[in-house]
DNA sequence: CTGAAAGCGCTTACAG
DNA sequence: CTGAAAGCGCTTACAG
């Protein structure tokens, strides 16, 4: 299979021009049915496969759409955006698009580097998947190719964002767990961490006032440090009867550590996470949980950009995705006056 | 900042031509330095970025690598290799190269149509990852692209491929529970799965052979279907006194099946996986397992395909990359006579 | 040291 | 319905 053929040779090699050969092949007017169905046969035999590089130099862009994702989040443990852009990647293509992923490491992120990609010209947009820091939202922001921020939100800056419902989810959860007859219900997640962690906390605290529950600043448990790094659960006393746990790799570190205490989940505490990533399902008992809808988000993501990138001035703001409540074994009914 | 300089504009600017710009740009002989100098920073200035599309064409190459995953090998469990990819694509940089990720759909699989990516011209050459179907290994085997088959060979195609010394580590891992006085060793693996599983049992078995310990036919289970879904294992009777299981989720089930029907690990039974990945660290009690060099894999896998890339005649063979066994809990020293 | 010319493969706009 | 011409942005080979 010779592996240059060029439209001018199969133009050639039937007598007609380029053009001729271009317009049968895009299935453009202005050829007979009958050529046009001769040269896409011959194609078809002489092995043509189309340049996109000559239609991006033509068009100019690059049909492929940079994936961001800072490095941090891509830790063993943490295979959720990897994830994502393995759905962003499949679908993408349904547009004619691909996508690009470039890991952010720390150092771009602190130095304010914007990727390769960006100054090659390789890509006609960006996805940010997972929260950078102000200062690079604000210099990502500056750049005049079309983006949308994934799975996180910055309040001061105009951009578009794609997120998980986290305040309504946390709330349903809340609400659930206090059906369930819980009145001591502690958060866990460092509140000034990602905005994800914050939000998911403002839907537990507005299920506590709902039911006229007082919050306990003392069941706000920190779980990870300024730099994003887990550090140790300190367990409140008197004990909760439930946690809401920001996500689900902090319940299971948590169930774990109140095992190791002596208590048994669900029977002495309940522990809600939150993602209903592997994390859930692997702790025991499994967790009762939040899924987050990864294919809606990415679709939305998606669509969002492929809009931008046909239309610069439009803006579509947050879009919220709901996730949906995965009821496992990790809660326990109270009953009244226990 | 405007959005389409072009070398010519920096050249007009400045009164030059647009092919003294691109030598300038390009670090290239034959433009004063102190012209040079100026270009560049009149570059920087309008904020001129590369258009990787024109090089592309004037080239005949796109600087793109395809990453093609079959899909079931991306669940949610299954992060090993968007993990790899995710090396594959960082590493891709320092070479000036990017990594475009293709999910190669299970029907896409079944009816050998390739990657549109290929058919598009948007990229150089293929990483594989992952076992694929001998037709397939066929059909892309075909194509005129290098390519290399990372994590998995076919000792029937002519191609090169990048994969964990699976062998040796099984070898390894079999010859230290012997040590440990166990004699009576199961493997866990359908043999006609895939090569590593195939690979790692014959390291088990040498392991075997070497200590005369007779292989009994009855220990080595299967713990997948023809189609790689997970069957539920049998466990034999009476028990061997440790398992060496062809992967960490394989290792994982077995420890809770284990559980569930009585024993203790490692008191009653030694387990030992493969893979080190979230499933060893998880176990209760963790594995004992063989890491695999993710990152050495990768760059051996790059380093081959852009070789490749530069020389097409290039042959490379099968390149195998050593494990290192991690050593946990999962494992019990038998005193002798026990 | 500097630049005019040609060409990479395609598409668009126009003419016949 | 068909095609000649121009151009997308760059680089190479050559001339001055």
């Amino acid at each position: 299979m010779k592996s240059n053929i060029t439209m001018r040779d199969i133009a050639d090699e039937l007598g007609v021009s380029s053009v001729t050969v271009s317009k049968a092949l895009n299935d453009k007017e202005g050829v007979s049915d009958e050529l046009k169905e001769k040269i896409k046969v011959l194609a078809e035999k002489m092995g043509y496969r189309y340049n996109a590089a000559a239609k991006s130099m033509k068009e100019g862009c690059s049909y492929n759409i940079g994936v961001v994702i800072p490095e941090r989040f891509t830790g063993m443990n943490q295979s959720f955006y990897l994830n994502v852009h393995q759905h962003i990647s499949r679908l993408l293509e349904n547009h004619g698009y691909y996508g690009i992923l470039h890991i952010l490491s720390s150092k771009d992120e602190a130095e304010l580097t914007l990727p390769r990609i960006y100054y090659e010209r390789k890509v006609d947009g960006f996805i940010i998947l997972g929260q950078v820091s102000k200062a690079y939202i604000e210099k990502i922001t500056s750049v005049d190719l079309p983006k949308v921020f994934l799975d996180f939100y910055d309040e001061h800056a105009e951009i578009d964002s794609v997120i998980t419902d986290n305040f309504y989810g946390a709330y349903e959860l809340t609400n659930f767990l206090i059906q369930q007859g819980h009145r001591e219900i502690s958060y866990v997640g460092s509140l000034y961490s990602t905005s994800s962690i914050q939000d998911r906390f403002l839907g537990y605290y507005k299920s506590l006032l709902e039911h006229h529950i007082q919050l306990n600043q003392e069941y706000v448990l920190d779980d990870r440090d300024e730099k994003g790094a887990y550090i140790d659960i300190m367990l409140p006393s008197p004990l909760p009867s439930a946690f809401v746990c920001n996500c689900d790799q902090v319940a299971h570190t948590l169930v774990q550590k109140l095992k190791q205490e002596g208590y048994r989940v669900p029977e002495d505490c309940s522990v809600v996470g939150f993602d209903n990533d592997i994390y859930a399902s692997i702790t025991t008992p499994p967790l009762t949980t939040v899924e987050v809808d990864i294919v809606e988000m990415a679709n939305n993501a998606i669509t969002i950009i492929i809009e931008k990138i046909k239309n610069k001035e439009k803006s579509f703001g947050r879009t919220l995705v709901k996730g949906k409540i995965v009821y496992r074994d990790s809660v326990k009914k109270i009953e009244a006056g226990n």
